[in-house]
Formats: structure tokens, sequence, C-alpha cells
RNA sequence: GGAGGAGUGGCCGAGCGGUCGAAGGCGGCGGAUUUGAAAUCCGUUGUAGGGGCGACUCUACCGGGGGUUCGAAUCCCUCCUCCUCCGCCA
């Protein structure tokens, strides 16, 4: 959520910056200006207004007897002041709830350093790591190698839970604890992350504080036990959502919170299973286990202070790089523009991996960093070691990394002639030292 | 699901129609004492939003929302959350 003041102050500034995402409705904009002004008009006649019943409330407590004449006079006096209190706070809340709307419905403000651009052709790619790897024979994608190999079943999974859906068994299935396991033993040893377990069933206040509501309501599977169905509980406030990602969870930990700062940075590294209604991408790949209802990642979540989130992104994307560059897996680094970067970002990295069977780097990892318009939404604050208010912290978030399409990764880059699919050594330990997936 | 209890400042906790932003304690900060520390003593210490160049000042906030009243932390309604016991349950 961008800043009140802030927005309505330098309403030039914002147009121009939420223009570079592609986002032009200047009449919200607009009226987003206008409604300040009329909220600080309304503030300032409402409080006057309040101050003069104060003074005369004051006095009539020091009327001795209620009874008197006086008191009954200054009674009725007082009762019209009340109503026109009371109108001006009703018109005053009409005008606070329709800025929430706005403010709550407008994406960040790209930073400076991120580039233009309005879709993925106008990233920037930052670096390559490693080589791609060559095939001297012909090469499979994942799901040919992975139902092969009989670890990836998707006819079973439509079976049990429809379209964008796997099952993983044997060797599959170990695969993908072993890398959760992996990727949360780094984190949590090299990198100095707290390994967190969080519901995967969240309430709308968290998914607000991260910024997936209230825009992205369709991205979203909703929940509700069975009888609240038929009473509408929505209304009542007792839905809750699965988790699209652990930032929501791990983000949220801190919500309505006044860390110290000398606790800061403060870095959460937490697995859960996510899921995503995939809404706008029918269509899209739809073979295999690249864009499924549900799938595994582990998250990288940091809090810190306002002055080093740009370092820290830097720090946060090197943590979800080595996880790639130990398993081996060839990959590249680009910098999001600003048309492509999610609503809460304000500078991105994408972690790309390459995937030879489709000749593409594919996202693995997005890497973010959110200033303070997370922070804002949920009232994430740190208070400063030299005395002075609490501020807003900034918070980023990356993942480290997507677990199944490291599966998906290591399946097409470590395939072999025979069909069988050589373990990265850094998982070998995790696999009971298999060095070879070969078919069951 | 049933029956009770409770939600007050960074934390604990009093207050139960006006003098309450709210006693007291803890914690924090500043100072005194001390070679230093502990202990002790003194002072100070909420958040947000208006207005003012500023010193400053005003307004709101006692779980959320609504109501009664000239006036609500205090009374009423409602919702939420947490706790205890019973039931069910991995």
């Amino acid at each position: 959520m961008l800043d009140l003041r802030y927005a309505s102050e330098n309403l030039a500034d914002v147009k121009a910056a939420l223009a570079r995402r592609g986002f032009d409705d200047v009449a919200l904009l607009d009226r987003l200006g206008s409604l300040a002004e009329e909220r600080r008009e309304i503030i300032t006649q409402v409080e006057a207004l309040r101050q003069e019943r104060n003074a005369a409330s004051e006095a009539m407590a020091k009327v001795a007897d209620k009874k008197s004449e006086e008191f009954q006079a200054k009674r009725d006096e007082l009762r019209a002041l009340g109503d026109e209190i009371k109108a001006g706070e009703a018109r005053q809340a009409e005008v606070a709830e329709e800025l929430e709307g706005i403010l709550l419905n407008l994406p960040n403000l790209p930073h400076p350093e991120t580039p233009n651009g309005l879709s993925e052709d106008d990233n920037v790619e930052m670096r390559v790591w490693g080589q791609k790897p060559s095939f001297d024979f012909e090469m499979r994608d994942h799901v040919e190698v992975g139902v092969g190999l009989g670890i990836l079943d998707f006819e079973r999974a439509a079976k049990l839970s429809g379209s964008r859906f796997v099952v993983l068994m044997g060797a599959g299935a170990r695969l993908e604890r072993a890398l959760l396991q992996f990727m949360l033993d780094v984190h949590t040893t090299e990198h100095g992350y707290r390994e967190v377990w969080p519901p995967v069933l969240v309430k709308d206040s968290a998914m607000l504080g991260t910024g997936q509501l209230p825009k992205f309501a369709k991205d979203s599977f909703r929940m509700a036990k069975e009888e609240e169905w038929e009473a509408q509980a929505e209304a009542q406030g007792h839905d809750l959502y699965l988790v699209p990602t652990a930032e929501v969870p791990l983000t949220n930990l801190h919500a309505d919170e006044i860390l110290a700062e000398a606790d800061l940075p403060v870095a959460y590294t937490g697995y859960t299973a996510c899921f995503r209604s995939e809404a706008g991408s029918y269509g899209k790949d739809t073979r295999g286990m690249i864009r499924v209802h549900q799938f595994d990642k582990v998250e990288l979540v940091r809090f810190c202070h306002p002055d080093h989130g740009d370092r820290e992104l830097d720090i946060l994307t090197g943590h979800a790089e080595s996880i790639l560059q130990k398993l081996e897996l060839h990959y590249r680094v680009v910098q999001l523009c600003a048309g492509d970067m999610g609503f809460a970002a304000q500078k991105s990295y994408d972690l790309e991996v390459w995937l030879p069977a489709q000749d593409t780097y594919r996202e693995i990892s997005s890497c973010s960093w959110f200033g303070d318009f997370q922070a804002r939404r949920m009232k994430a604050r740190f208070r400063p070691e030299q005395k002075g208010k609490p501020r807003l912290l900034h918070t980023l978030n990356g993942s480290g990394l997507a677990i199944g399409r490291t599966l998906v990764a290591i399946l097409e880059q470590n395939q072999q002639a025979d069909g069988s699919v050589s373990v990265p050594k850094a998982l070998r330990p995790y696999m009971g030292g298999l060095e070879r997936i070969t078919a069951a």
C-alpha cells in the first residue's frame, strides 16, 4: 500500500511511476487526490466540532445540580452538536473507505533501478551460471523422463484431483522430499535463516497484508466449513485461504508488531505446499508439472531496515542462487522490468533454470524487494535505536527454491541416454546414497 | 458441538458514566550515587491523524463494529479472538 500523504502530495510522480508498469488509470489517481483533500477538510471540521463538544461537556460536568434549568438548557443545545458530529463522522468514514479501497488496489511503485518495459521480453539478463548441457542422444522432456521412470504420474493425479496435479512415486517422491530437506538445511545452516513451519490456511487479513488480496482473489483457493457454504459465511469473515506461497504466513508473522532495530535483519525460511488456482492461465503450460495447482516451495523471507533493502535483495538472491549452484543446474538471473513485476514488488530478480527440452529458461525463483509496501499494509514496524518513533520495515522474499520445478530441471538437465537420471552429488546424502534414478 | 471465563499502553495490571490517555508495577531512556557494575533514588517514556515555520496545539484510540447519553474504557447489542472444562478427533 502506498502512503496516502506521499501519494496525494506527489500525484504526478505516482502517475508516472505507475505508468511504467502499465497502470494508466489516471482518473482513479485523480479521484485519490480529491478524496485526500476532502478527507483533510472533513477531519478539520469534525475535530473542531468535537473540541467544542468536549469543552461544553466539561462545563456540564461541573454543574452540581443536574436538574437545574441551566443544565437542561445546555443539554438541549448540545444534542444538536452531537448530531452534527455524527453526520460529519459518517461522511469521514465514507471517504476513508473509498480511499482505502483505492490504495489497496494500487500496485507498488517501481524502484528507480527497475528497468522500463511492459512484458517479460523487456527483462534484463544480469548473469548466467554454468553451461547448457549437451546431449548426444534424443533429448526428452521431464514428462517423458519422469513417466518413463515411473516416478511421475499425471493420469492418476487427474483421477484424484483433476488437471494440473501430479503424483510423485518412488524415487520421485523421495527426490521431492530430499530437495526440500536439502534446501532448508542449506538456508538454516549456511545462510542464517530461522526455520518456520507455518499453517497453510490463513485468514484474509494475512492475504491482504502481503498483497494477494483484495485484487487477486481469483488466483486463490478459498476455504469454508461445509455448513458455512450454505450460511454464506464469507460475509462473516470465517473464510480461510490456502496459501499461494509461504511468503504469506512468513511475512505476516510480524504483522502488527514492533521489532527492535538490533534484531534486524530478521530472516525466515520455511517449506509449504503452495496452492494456486491459475486463473487466466488456461492453455498455458498444460503439459507436465511446470504449472500445477499444488506445488512445494521453500521460501526465504527477510525483514530489514529501510536503508538496507537494496543490499538485502542481493543477499537474498545469492542465497537462492546457491541452491542451484550446489545442484549444478545451469541457470540465469534476469531483472524484471516494471511491467513484469508482481503487484507488491518494487525491484525483482528472477532466477531462471535451463530446461533443455523446451529450449528455454524457466522461472524457478522470484526474489523481490517490497520496500514498505507490505509493511504498511500489515503494520510491521521497528523501533529505531536512537529513540524516535516506530518506522515501517522493509520486506523481501524469494523462492529458495520452487521444488517441483527444481525436480523438473534435474530430470531434464541430468537425463541419460538410457532414460535414467543422475542425482546431483549434493542431494545423494538425502537420497540414501542413490546416484542414479532408474526405472523401477 | 456444549458450558463457563477473559480481552486496557512495549509487557503485566487497576479503573466499571464526567476531574481517565487512563493508577501502580515491569521494561526503555536521561540523571544522581558508585572506581565500575548491581542495588537504590529522581525525572522521563504510547500510537495515529489534523493545524502551525516553530515553541506548540487539537482530535481520536481501553479487541472490532453498532447503539444509549449532553458526555462511554465504564451501560446495551453484535461480531472476533484467546483461555478452561466436556464431547468429537489425527
